[in-house]
DNA sequence: AGCACGCCGACT
DNA sequence: GTCGGCGTGCTC
């Protein structure tokens, strides 16, 4: 990072001129006049003079130089720095700086994550070619037409038959020059027009529109919220609201005040569950001022969202992380449903968390920020408890539906009676009942976080580090460049246990070192397998099967999910994407096949994923008006988070796992980052992972702890080996300096030594790297 | 996006 | 020769 002193030092900057178009969209250096030494930094506003004529346009500084490559004869000079930041695009450049300051990165690449995609304006911005003048005098001008006069021929030949054509076409099909259209403006022969016709996402279906009544809890959380919003200090609520409690309802009601006060909202939803239903009441509600954002939609039509935000065309925008980005010109609201989810968490550089962004965002413009969840993640129950957020509870279900019976089955139990199959006798004996019953099974089978995880399927033991208290992954031994994912023992070899945070390093135990059973390994089974089990043993049953390999592309998921909600198949097995937020009311059972394999994921967030994926799958059966049961198998039914599930003792859970962070002092107790290095070869990849190590060592101030470095859980990706450092401090802003100075360290490293290396960084990962 | 450069045909 | 239309390519 630059400091103030190194500011005045450098001497160039690179800036991306402010033209909406592809061919001026990189960086161009300016000299830095001495006048205005030290009043450059990077994200500032700058007027430039550009191209031949000099003209004057606004750029954006993205980095500071002291060399160049260019011929410095023919750099420009900057001209002024635009001191007001207030413009929107302004704004967002100091989000993209804070961004970059936080998160590591570039700024470029910062900047793409904050600014729409510039590249197709083109598409919206149609403009249009009107003939000025009647046919007769065009006719005529083209009788004057010299001989070398073609395109202005072709052209009015072209617009006599119709009168206006898009500047595109003329270009394109005609094959004639903007010079030409330009010469016969100025003419006055012809006009040209800029159209803004946005293409909106077209939502089709209806839903009937009525007077919404709060319940009492309800209108209290909503109450609440807006006594808040409308203080000084708004804040950050958290709205902890079991399933069907109704906080879109809540939503709504504080999305109406900002609306009246001219305000407009964010609705952040995960992507996954921007259902059909969700979306169809907000568009009843807001009609033509809401808008979403998604990924079927294409770059065009989402950065048109953006233009009609900017234009004030919008109220509410709703859409994953990417739409906290909407340039609205007075943000009320941000709310964030399904706060836990994972998929807020970016998972490419910069590595952000919309909430942490958000909350960034809601202090700058002084607005409310709602996170709501019905298990809300460990960090912000954590925050509401220490009273950084406000919070608010709903226990009541709005609709008075039931919620399910859950069964938890011990597999041990089921090995003992020899029962070897992927099904309990329970779950077995309620899939025939559901099947002569004609009503839905949803099994679920999850399988994150199960890279390398083993397990006693007689004891259920697994194998935690000492010194991590997080579980080990199988690797196969020697440095042939090993793969996790596919973890083969040749004979008479032995795979080592390996811990990813600090690096210790065990053999595989042949037998279960607790019970001394010899079904000690790990579980393979994937949703194929048991699709093809249950088509085995209910032949009449008709399976739809749901994971990765299923839903290659986008509009699979939304035709296998109709397709089963229109009944056309009895039984769904999928991973987790199946477990968010869908209702079918005629799902009366849902099996959750392998619930520890979440559990052994080798990070600290095994035991809160695998509480949050239960509490869900639990919540996904009866919701209808008929009642459901819901099974759980595991081989650790004692284990806090499955127990707390089944029970949907969220607080019971909580208290249980803050003690294991307190203990090790994991977030949100303390603050983590984790400094990822990928590189071609293991063996100069761990060596200089050791070395920045040591550097570290010597500069990193007291209260920052260092663990690893040690091989990643996905220790090679296509032929990329990863080692991975952990930091963990109570102070984020300590790690963050940390994070400069390592990539000051990285960046003064020599190019033979890390080359094809990278660094990257990522502050409270969420998933295991 | 906008401007200038250079090619080429046309006209004094 | 020189003027002007027209396409092309570059902009720190």
């Amino acid at each position: 990072m630059i400091n103030k002193e190194d500011i005045q030092k450098y001497i160039y900057a690179e800036v991306i001129v402010n033209i909406s178009h592809e061919a001026v969209d990189r960086p161009f250096t300016y000299r830095i006049p001495d006048s205005l030494r030290g009043k450059v930094t990077e994200g500032v506003g700058v007027s430039i003079p550009f191209g031949t004529g000099n003209t004057v346009r606004k750029g954006y500084v993205v980095a500071l130089k002291d060399t160049v490559d260019f011929p410095p004869e023919r750099i420009k000079d900057i001209i002024s720095v635009n001191e007001k930041g207030v413009e929107l695009e302004g704004r967002l450049m100091e989000l993209a700086v804070w961004m970059k300051k936080r998160y590591g990165s570039t700024l470029i690449s910062c900047i793409q994550t904050v600014l729409p995609v510039k590249k197709k304006i083109k598409n919206m911005s149609y403009k249009t070619v009107k003939l000025n003048v009647s046919g007769e005098q065009a006719l005529e001008l083209i009788g004057s037409c010299r001989r070398n006069q073609q395109g202005r021929k072709t052209l009015l030949n072209a617009l006599i038959q119709s009168p206006s054509l898009p500047l595109d076409m003329i270009k394109q099909r005609l094959g004639v020059s903007v010079s030409v259209v330009n010469a016969l403006e100025k003419q006055g022969t012809v006009e040209i027009t800029e159209s803004r016709e946005y293409r909106i996402p077209k939502v089709s279906g209806y839903y009937e529109k009525k007077d919404i009544t709060l319940s009492e809890e309800q209108r209290s959380a909503a109450d609440h919220i807006l006594a808040r919003m409308h203080s000084d200090n708004p804040g950050v609520t958290l709205l902890h609201g079991i399933t069907g409690s109704g906080k879109t309802e809540v939503y709504m009601e504080l999305i109406d005040d900002a609306i009246k006060n001219g305000k407009q909202a964010i609705v952040l939803i995960p992507e996954i569950a921007l259902s059909f239903q969700t979306l169809l009441r907000f568009y009843a509600r807001y009609g033509k001022r809401v808008s979403v954002i998604h990924s079927r939609l294409s770059d065009g039509e989402r950065f048109d969202q953006f233009e009609r935000a900017k234009n004030g065309e919008l109220d509410v925008i709703i859409g994953p992380r990417s739409a906290l980005f909407t340039p609205f010109k007075n943000t009320g609201i941000i709310i964030i449903d399904e706060e836990h989810e994972n998929s807020y968490k970016s998972e490419k550089m910069p590595k952000y968390h919309a909430v942490d962004v958000a909350k960034h965002i809601a202090k700058v413009n002084n607005c409310v920020l709602v996170l709501g969840s019905a298990t809300p993640s460990m960090d912000s129950y954590y925050r509401a408890k220490k009273g950084d957020y406000a919070l608010e509870v709903m226990k009541n279900r709005n609709g008075g539906s039931r919620l399910a019976t859950v069964h938890t089955v011990d597999m041990r139990e089921e090995l003992k009676k020899k029962n070897k199959s992927y099904f309990s006798t329970k779950l077995k004996e309620l899939i025939t009942d559901r099947m002569i019953k004609g009503e839905q099974t949803m099994l679920f089978i999850n399988r994150r976080g199960f890279v390398g995880f083993v397990s006693c399927r007689e004891c259920g033991y697994v194998l935690k580090c000492p010194h991590c208290e997080v579980s080990m992954s199988e690797h196969l031994t020697g440095n042939s460049g090993s793969d996790v994912q596919k973890v083969i023992r040749p004979a008479g070899r032995v795979n080592n246990m390996v811990c990813h945070y600090c690096g210790y390093e065990i053999p595989k135990p042949e037998v279960c070192p607790e019970c001394g059973s010899k079904y000690f390994a790990g579980f393979r089974a994937g949703t194929e397998k048991i699709e093809q089990e249950i088509k085995k043993m209910w032949p009449s049953l008709r399976v739809l099967r749901m994971d990765g390999d299923t839903t290659k592309n986008k509009d699979d998921y939304d035709r296998i999910l109709s397709s089963f909600s229109g009944g056309e198949a009895d039984v769904l097995v999928g991973t987790q994407m199946i477990v968010k937020g869908h209702d079918f009311p005629n799902v009366t059972l849902v099996g959750v096949i392998a619930a520890d394999m979440s559990l052994y994921a080798a990070d600290y967030h095994s035991a809160e994923r695998t509480f949050q994926l239960i509490a869900q799958a639990a919540g996904r059966a009866g919701r209808g008006a008929k009642s459901g049961d819901v099974v759980i198998q595991t081989y650790k039914p004692e284990n806090y988070a499955i127990k707390h599930a089944s029970d949907q003792d969220y607080e019971g859970f909580y208290e249980e796992e803050m003690l294991f962070r307190e203990m090790a002092d994991y977030p949100p107790v303390s603050h983590m980052m984790s400094l990822q290095l990928f590189g071609d070869d293991e063996d100069r990849l761990m060596r200089y992972a050791h070395k920045l190590t040591d550097y570290i060592k010597t500069v990193k101030s007291d209260n920052i702890f260092i663990i690893g470095p040690s091989k990643a859980v996905l220790s090679k990706i296509k032929d990329v080996h990863r080692a991975v450092i952990h930091l963990k401090s109570e102070n984020d802003d300590d790690l963050i300096a940390l994070k400069d100075l390592a990539e000051e360290y990285y960046k003064n490293t020599p190019d033979n030594i890390k080359d094809k290396m990278m660094l990257q960084f990522d502050l409270d990962p969420v998933s295991s790297f």
